[in-house]
RNA sequence: GCCGGAGUGGCGGAAUGGCAGACGCGGUGGACUCAAAAUCCACUAUCUGUAAUGGAUGUGUGGGUUCAAGUCCCUCCUCCGGCACCA
C-alpha cells in the first residue's frame, strides 16, 4: 500500500472496532471504571429520512465523537450513545404515498443511516441503540406518558405530585365518586379538552402552536384552521415559571436561553376587575400598565368572551353576531394577512372604569386573543399602539395619563393633546388623580395597593407559554395507552380508565390503510378489533389519537443509560451516574420545541423522584448550518440553457441585467419596478466571475454585477453533498477534518469541495512522514528512527500539544487542525530523520480527529492494541516557554521597531533597552520622550 | 417593528485591548518529469517603491475612549436566526 488509502485503511479499524467493541460503555459499577470521573456526551439522535445523511448531520456527530474520543485518552468513563427517532410524519406520508407499512419504510431507513453513520467511525457504543418506535421502547414512553396522567401540580409545595395525593374538597367529596373522579380528572397533568385547536385538513391532523408557522403546518406547508376538538393536552403551562427559572445556570447559548425565555413569555402585571355598568357582571382584564388605568376610555372583549353572550344590547347583537361568526371562521393564516387594518364592533354595553368611576364602551375585536390573559383587555390607547390604532380607527377618545418627554413629542410631532402615536415608555403619570406626578414603576405599585385593597384587583403573573397539545389524528405514533368506558348504545360515558404498567406496551394495530380519516378519531379507529376492549364486565374503547413525534425525543437520553432493561426505563443508580448530560450538540430548529417538552417531561420525572436533577442538558451547542457551494448567478433578459450562457458572457449586448436593478429571492428573479418581467436566472462559473468592489461582476462585462452565495442544501436546489460520496473519494478521515476544519462549530458555513482536498493532503502528507510508501503493505518509513527530536522539534511538539489540548477541551476544533498542519510542516520542511516519539505523540493528537489512519500509524510505529484509551499526552511547560522573544515597539501608536530580548526582561529592562535601539533612536530624532509604556512579553510604546 | 448573532484578503477563516490576515483553499513562479498528474520549494491584503530589514493605507459606516481598538462605548448600514396583535 504506497500512498494513503482510506477505503483500505478505514474498513479495516472501523471492523476492528466492532467486533472488539472497542467503544463499549461498562455500567457503573464495572470493576475497570472505578474512580474514573464520568462524562456524558449527547448527539441530537437523527430522524432517519429516506434521503439519508446529509453533510449537516456528521458536523454535530463529530464534534462530539473527537471529545468522547479526548475524554476517554483522559480517562474518562464516557457515554456517547446513538439512536433513532423513527415516528412521524414523513415516514407516514411516504407510506401512504407508496402503499408501504410505515415500519418497513423506517426500518430501512434506520439500515441506511446506521450503515452511513458507522462509515464515519464515530466510536458509539452500538449495544445501546434506541430506536422510538420499538416496542420496548413505546412501552415506556407510555408507561412516563401515564405517569403525567397521575401527576397534579401542587402551587404550594411547587412540584408535581400523585393524584392520589390531591386534596379533594369536602363539597366534591360529598357529591360521590364520580364527582372526586371528575375533579381529579381535572387537575391531571394530562388531560382532555374540548377546545379550538389547529386542525390542519392537508395533513389530516391537529398541530401544536409550535407546529404552526404563519398559518401553515411546519411540515408540508398546509394551511391550518381553527377547529375545536376533543384532544389531549399536558398541562406545561404549571412548570412555566420552573422552565424559566432553571435556564439561568445553565451552560447554553444565550440566544437559546432568549428563544425559550421569549417562548414562555413571562409578564408581570394586575389583573383588574371592571363592573358592567347597569348589571350585576363584572368583567376581569389582564394588564401590565396597571398605572395607566385612568387612561382607559374604552374595553375590549374577544369575539369568544364568554360574558358577550349576556350584556350585548338588543341593538348591536346581530352586528356583534356576524362579527363573532366571521372571526371564527377566519383561519390564522386569514387572521395575520388582515391584521393590517383592525377591526371590531361596539357591544351596546358599557363598563364602569374602577378609579375614576366613568363609563366606557365595550367592543368586541379580533386583536384581543381568547386564550391569552382573560381574553379582555382595557383599552388605553394613549400608552398602547395598537389601542391607538383601534382608537383612530373607530374614533374613540385617547387620554395621556404619562407624560411623554419634550424630545418624543418633538420627535414625533405630537403635542400632550393630539398625540400622533401612542407613547409606551415609562414616565411621569398625569391626570391619573392620586397617581399624578409617581413615576412608572412606583404609580403602578401604589395603584396595586389601592386596587386590592378596594378587592378590584390584584397582583397577577401571565405567560405566553400555552398547554401542549398532544394528541394527533395519525397511524405512526405511540398509542395512548387509555381506555374510554362506554355505554350499552356505545357512547363514551367519560369515564377513563388507564392502562396499567403491566398492559405494556400497547402496541400499534396492523392496517392495510393507514390514511388519515379527516375526522378527529384518526386512522386508528379503523382497526375496530383492536378498539374495543372488554374488561371487568365493561366494554371499552382505546384511545385512536396517537402521541406526537416528541414524545419519544423527551425522554431517549435516559434510556441510553439502561437500553435493555425490562423492569424501568432506567435503573435509578445508572440515572443518579450518568445525569446531567454534560454536553448535548445538535440544530438549532429544537430551540424551543424539543428542548422544552424534554425539560419539561425531565421535569416531572424529578418531582416523581425518578431523575436526580431538575435540568437534563448541562450544556447545550448548536452546531451552525452547512450550506451548498457558494453560487454565482447572473440575470439576463432572454430565455436561455446554461450552456448557451456560456457563451452568452463572451456576447456584448444588453441582454444582462445588473444585480443591482433585479429582485431576486434565492429560486427566480424579476427586474425592480413598477412591472416586473421575469428574468432568467445563469448559474456561472467561477473564472468567469471577479470582485469589484464590494460586490463580484462578470468578467467580459464589468458593469454587470452578479449575485454571490451559499443557499441551504436542498433537493429542488441540487446542491446537497452526500456523506457518502466524500467518504468514497476522500475517506471519512478527510470528512471529519474538514468538517471541523470549516470555522468555528456554532457558526454557518458554506460547503467547499476543494477544501477537503486540501485536509485530504494534509492527512496524506502525514502518511507520507511515518509511512513507506515504497513499500508493498504499510511499513515504517525509513527515516523515522527511535532517536531523540531536536530541540526545536522537541519544543514546536510541546506547543502542538497545549494548542491542541486546549482547543479540543473548548471545542474549537479548527484551530486545533491548524496547530497539527503547522507541526507537520515543520516536520516535512525542516526535519530529515524523523525521530519516533514525537510521531507517536503527534498520532495520539491526531487520533480523536482522524481515528482510522491514527490507528493505521499507531500499528505501524508498533503498537498491537488500539491507542483509543493510550493517556493522552501532556506537554511540558519549560519547553513550551521561549528563552527571548521579539517585541515590537510601538512610537505614537505605531509599531516603528522590533526587538529581540530575554523572554523574562521586566519593565525597565525594556524601556531601557527599547530607547537605545538604533530604529528608536533614528525615529526620535532627538524629539523628548513625553512617556514609555513597557509590557512585559508584550510590546513598548513610546509616546513623543 | 422587537429580541438575539454576525460583518476581517479572491474564498473558508485566525488573532487574553498589544506586530491584523495563523492554518487551509485558490492564484503566480520555480524544481522534478519526455510530458502530465502527484509531490516539493518560494511568493501571494491593497497602493506605492523596488537600493530594502522601505513607505503609506487597511478589519461594514461615522464618531468616541486609550500610549495602543478587529477587539471596549455610541450612531447608522447590511446579512442570518427567532418572535410578531401576548395587553
Amino acid at each position: 500500500m504506497p500512498n494513503y488509502n482510506p477505503r483500505a485503511v478505514e474498513p479495516k479499524w472501523q471492523q476492528y472496532w466492532e467486533t472488539r467493541k472497542t467503544f463499549r460503555c461498562p455500567d457503573p459499577d464495572a470493576p475497570e471504571v472505578a474512580g474514573k470521573p464520568k462524562i456524558y456526551i449527547l448527539d441530537m439522535f437523527p430522524y432517519p429520512s429516506g434521503a439519508g445523511l446529509h453533510v449537516g448531520h456528521p458536523e454535530g456527530y463529530t464534534a462530539t465523537d473527537i471529545l468522547a474520543r479526548f475524554r476517554r485518552m483522559r480517562g474518562y468513563h464516557v457515554m456517547h450513545p446513538i439512536g433513532w427517532d423513527a415516528f412521524g410524519l414523513p415516514a407516514e406520508q411516504y407510506a401512504i404515498k407508496n402503499n408501504v407499512h410505515p415500519r418497513i419504510t423506517t426500518q430501512a431507513n434506520i439500515t441506511n443511516f446506521r450503515r452511513q453513520i458507522k462509515s464515519l467511525g464515530f466510536s458509539y457504543d452500538w449495544d445501546r441503540e434506541v430506536d422510538t418506535t420499538d416496542p420496548e421502547y413505546v412501552k415506556w414512553t407510555q408507561w412516563i406518558f401515564l405517569e403525567l396522567y397521575d401527576t397534579w401540580y401542587d402551587h404550594a409545595a411547587k412540584k408535581g405530585r400523585s393524584i392520589s395525593e390531591l386534596p379533594i374538597p369536602a363539597e366534591v367529596a360529598s357529591q360521590g365518586e364520580a364527582a372526586v373522579a371528575k375533579y381529579r380528572d381535572s387537575k391531571r397533568l394530562a388531560f382532555q379538552a374540548n377546545n379550538p385547536v389547529n386542525w390542519c385538513p392537508g395533513l389530516g391532523t391537529v398541530l401544536a402552536n409550535e407546529e404552526v408557522i404563519d398559518g401553515k403546518s411546519e411540515v408540508g406547508g398546509f394551511p391550518v384552521e381553527r377547529r375545536p376538538l376533543r384532544q389531549w393536552i399536558l398541562r406545561i403551562t404549571e412548570y412555566a415559571e420552573r422552565l424559566l427559572d432553571d435556564l439561568e445556570p445553565l451552560d447554553w447559548s444565550e440566544s437559546i436561553k432568549t428563544m425559550q425565555k421569549n417562548w414562555i413569555g413571562k409578564s408581570i402585571g394586575a389583573e383588574v376587575e371592571f363592573r358592567i355598568s347597569g348589571r350585576d357582571a363584572c368583567v376581569m382584564v389582564f394588564t401590565t400598565r396597571p398605572d395607566t388605568l385612568y387612561g382607559a376610555t374604552y374595553m375590549v372583549l374577544s369575539p369568544e368572551h364568554p360574558l358577550l353572550e349576556g350584556i350585548t344590547t338588543p341593538e348591536q347583537k346581530a352586528a356583534v353576531t356576524a362579527y363573532q361568526e366571521a372571526a371564527s371562521r377566519k383561519s390564522d393564516f386569514e387572521r395575520t394577512e388582515m391584521a393590517k387594518t383592525k377591526t371590531g364592533v361596539f357591544t351596546g354595553a358599557f363598563a364602569v372604569n374602577p378609579v375614576n368611576g366613568k363609563d366606557i364602551p365595550i367592543w368586541i375585536a379580533d386583536y384581543v386573543l381568547a386564550g391569552y390573559g382573560t381574553g379582555a383587555i382595557m383599552a388605553v390607547p394613549g400608552h398602547d399602539e395598537r389601542d391607538f390604532e383601534f382608537a383612530k380607527q373607530f374614533g374613540l377618545p385617547i387620554q395621556v395619563v404619562v407624560t411623554p418627554t419634550p424630545e418624543w413629542l418633538k420627535k414625533t410631532k405630537s403635542t400632550t393633546d393630539d398625540l400622533k402615536v401612542a407613547y409606551c415608555e415609562e414616565g411621569v403619570a398625569c391626570n391619573s388623580g392620586p397617581l399624578d406626578g409617581l413615576p412608572t414603576a412606583e404609580a403602578k405599585e401604589k395603584i396595586i395597593a389601592d386596587l386590592q385593597a378596594k378587592g378590584l384587583g390584584t397582583r397577577k403573573v401571565n405567560y405566553k407559554l400555552r398547554d401542549w397539545l398532544f394528541s394527533r389524528q395519525r397511524y405512526w405514533g405511540e398509542p395512548f395507552p387509555i381506555l374510554h368506558e362506554v355505554d350499552a348504545e356505545g357512547n363514551r360515558t367519560g369515564v377513563i380508565e388507564p392502562l396499567t404498567a403491566a398492559d405494556l406496551p400497547l402496541r400499534l394495530p396492523e392496517l392495510e390503510d393507514f390514511k388519515p380519516t379527516g375526522s378527529p378519531e384518526g386512522p386508528l379507529v379503523k382497526a375496530q378489533d383492536w378498539v374495543k376492549v372488554t374488561r371487568n364486565g365493561k366494554t371499552y374503547q382505546r384511545e385512536t389519537n396517537t402521541m406526537p413525534q416528541w414524545a419519544g425525543s423527551c425522554w431517549y437520553y435516559l434510556r441510553y443509560l439502561d437500553p435493555k432493561n425490562p423492569n424501568a426505563f432506567c435503573d435509578p443508580a445508572k440515572v443518579k451516574h450518568w445525569l446531567p448530560v454534560d454536553l448535548y450538540v445538535g440544530g438549532a430548529e429544537h430551540a424551543v420545541l424539543h428542548l422544552l417538552y424534554s425539560r419539561f417531561w425531565h421535569k416531572v420525572l424529578f418531582d416523581r423522584g425518578h431523575v436526580p436533577c431538575p435540568e437534563p442538558f448541562h450544556r447545550l451547542v448548536n452546531q451552525g448550518l452547512i450550506l451548498g457551494e457558494t453560487e454565482w448567478t447572473g440575470f439576463a433578459r432572454t430565455q436561455t440553457t446554461e450552456a448557451a450562457a456560456r457563451n452568452f458572457v463572451d456576447v456584448t449586448g444588453d441582454e444582462w441585467l445588473s444585480a443591482k436593478d433585479v429582485s431576486f429571492d434565492g429560486s427566480s428573479a424579476t427586474t425592480k419596478g413598477k412591472n416586473p418581467a421575469a428574468l432568467s436566472l445563469v448559474k456561472l462559473p467561477e473564472d468567469q466571475v471577479e470582485k469589484q468592489g464590494e460586490s463580484f461582476v462578470l468578467k467580459a462585462k464589468p458593469d454587470i454585477r452578479v449575485d454571490a452565495r451559499a443557499f441551504k442544501m436542498s433537493k429542488s436546489r441540487g446542491n446537497v453533498v452526500n456523506p457518502d460520496t466524500v467518504v468514497n473519494q476522500y475517506g471519512a478521515d478527510s470528512l471529519r477534518l474538514y468538517e471541523m476544519f470549516m470555522g468555528p462549530l456554532e457558526a454557518m458555513k458554506p460547503w467547499n469541495m476543494r477544501g477537503v482536498e486540501g485536509v485530504y493532503r494534509f492527512l496524506s502528507r502525514v502518511w507520507r512522514l511515518i509511512i513507506d510508501d515504497t513499500a508493498e503493505t504499510p511499513t515504517l518509513h525509513p527515516s523515522v528512527q527511535d532517536v531523540p527530536p531536536d530541540a526545536e522539534t522537541l519544543k514546536l511538539l510541546h506547543k502542538a500539544i497545549k494548542k491542541v489540548t486546549e482547543d479540543t477541551e473548548g471545542l474549537r476544533f479548527n484551530t486545533g487542525i491548524a496547530a497539527m498542519m503547522e507541526f507537520t510542516n515543520h516536520l516535512t520542511a525542516k526535519v530529515e530523520v524523523r525521530p519516533l516519539s514525537t510521531l507517536k505523540t503527534f498520532v495520539l493528537l491526531l487520533a480523536p480527529y482522524a481515528p482510522h489512519v491514527a490507528e493505521e500509524f499507531w500499528e505501524v510505529l508498533g503498537n498491537s492494541n488500539t491507542l483509543a484509551y493510550e493517556p493522552w499526552p501532556v506537554y511540558d511547560e519549560s519547553l513550551v516557554r521561549e528563552d527571548e522573544i521579539e517585541l515590537p515597539v510601538q512610537i505614537n501608536g505605531k509599531v516603528k521597531a522590533k526587538l529581540l530580548v530575554p523572554a523574562d526582561a521586566d519593565a525597565a529592562t525594556l524601556e531601557k533597552m527599547a530607547l537605545a535601539d538604533p530604529k528608536v533612536l533614528e525615529q526620535l530624532a532627538g524629539k523628548p520622550v513625553r512617556k514609555v509604556i513597557a509590557k512585559p512579553r508584550q510590546m513598548v510604546s513610546i509616546v513623543i
